[in-house]
DNA sequence: CCAAAAGTGTTAGCGTTACACCCATGC
DNA sequence: GCATGGGTGTAACGCTAACACTTTTGG
């Protein structure tokens, strides 16, 4: 916070435009799914990018964040509160806007099956879109999903996000399911089930059976995701144990 | 980047302004140490603070970290260049600083023990001080040092990172002696030895046998820095294993 | 009865832990 | 010789992986 410019003047130096930008992931059909927008705007008007916008003068960065996912998804605002939201890191390449300065922070955010996306106020349209089947996006969004899937990757191994895909009671199952399609993996079910189980903190039961994680078998018990946030011990990925480098 | 306010003129909103703020660590006595500078200038004007300052125009923020860390610390550009840096997060409430809006791009960075650093050209002074004994400092300083200590220690388990605490060459009891200095643990030696050189690519050897690490004792084989960013499989903190939160 | 998914049990293998022991050097 | 740190060996324990098996539902 030293060389400051003739003592903090508010127009001594070049202004910065901050914005946030969204890779919105969930899992429908047996994929790893992302929010895309189409851009109605000039810059890139017509290409699908991540959803987002700018800071207000008041706001945090994470404040902007859940605004311009309500805005965009129609998400009713609790539930944009209670998500979970997970900062990755912030782009400054001075060229990556072609218009001007823009640093733009860039956040993970991970929903339930549920929300079909209504047309944004600002965006064209809005859909989901297989992660595989996203690129290319407008300015540097392919970079920025590419981080924000390697990041959610990870976390799954040694925190218990992988709840937040879930919705709020759900089976073992659907769980396992959530782990088998964002690692594009398989696990072995019974040590699965030990595993979370001997996890503490991770699920905790809830109350009346159900079948679910599809229309055939034993009805399954239901859980609830656990107050806990890191794994104690973590749930590795098959091959090539450890977190991946951020 | 949807929400464009008026179609990107460039005075049609409140200007931000952008700054880097490091977190600069080196293990030193047999302690985790942080540079700090004492700021000369109003905000906090004498309060400590951790070396940072404004993006430039034309400027990337990680640019701009490396500038401000050669500024600060006077170290040779070719070692500021090499020097392991990372993002850690963006703090952006809006009341952080008192004069202005200022958006600030956190950075951690590890250096090896040798350098002293000398008054920065901005800063009254500048010097190494003990994690333990750097609170309380300017601006929410605070909280980033504790979030960059927070990651350094979560890293250590499941990258390489802490070879950059270390001199080019070194024994592997130094490396030893920055994993318990870091976690404040003890680890026992015949394991941390094995577990390292089973590591791929966390070490290798170099040549010409040397005794350092103390004066006395039987001299220690010299190593170099692997190639591999992630380590596998980790090297787990004793107490309550798994990477802890972000 | 059969298929499908939930749930339980068991064993072999591997990695880690904890400790004993030897080696090389300075004083 | 003795203290200090480097380096090797090894046995017990715990966790995980892999797979066999039982249970409960719908058709």
């Amino acid at each position: 916070m030293t060389n400051v410019p003739t003592g903090y003047d508010k127009h001594a130096f070049e202004p910065f435009a901050v914005t946030v930008d969204l890779a919105v992931f969930t899992v429908r059909a047996d994929a790893l799914q992302v929010l895309l927008v189409e851009r109605a705007l000039d810059p890139y008007a017509g290409s699908w990018a991540l959803p987002g916008g700018f800071v207000l003068p008041r706001e945090s960065a994470e404040a902007a964040a859940r605004r311009e996912l309500a805005e965009e998804t129609g998400l009713p605002g609790d539930v944009v509160e209670a998500l979970h939201l997970e900062q990755l890191r912030t782009y400054s390449d001075p060229d990556r806007d072609p218009r001007m300065r823009v640093v733009s922070v860039a956040f993970a955010a991970l929903v339930p099956d549920l929300p079909e996306p209504r047309a944004g106020s600002d965006a064209a349209q809005a859909r989901w879109v297989r992660y595989a089947d996203a690129e290319p996006l407008a300015f540097d969004h392919d970079r920025i999903l590419r981080d924000a899937r390697d990041r959610v990757r990870a976390k799954l191994e040694y925190t218990g996000l992988a709840t937040a895909f879930c919705p709020p009671e759900f089976t073992l199952g659907e769980l396992q399911q959530v782990y088998e399609t964002v690692w594009g993996t398989t696990l072995d079910r019974p040590n699965f089930r030990r595993k979370v189980l001997a996890t503490p903190g991770f699920v905790e039961p809830a109350d009346g059976p159900r079948r679910r994680t599809a229309g055939r078998g034993k009805p399954a018990a239901l859980y609830r995701a656990g107050g806990a946030g890191a794994l104690h011990p973590p749930l590795l990925r098959p091959g090539g144990k450890g977190g991946g480098p951020r």
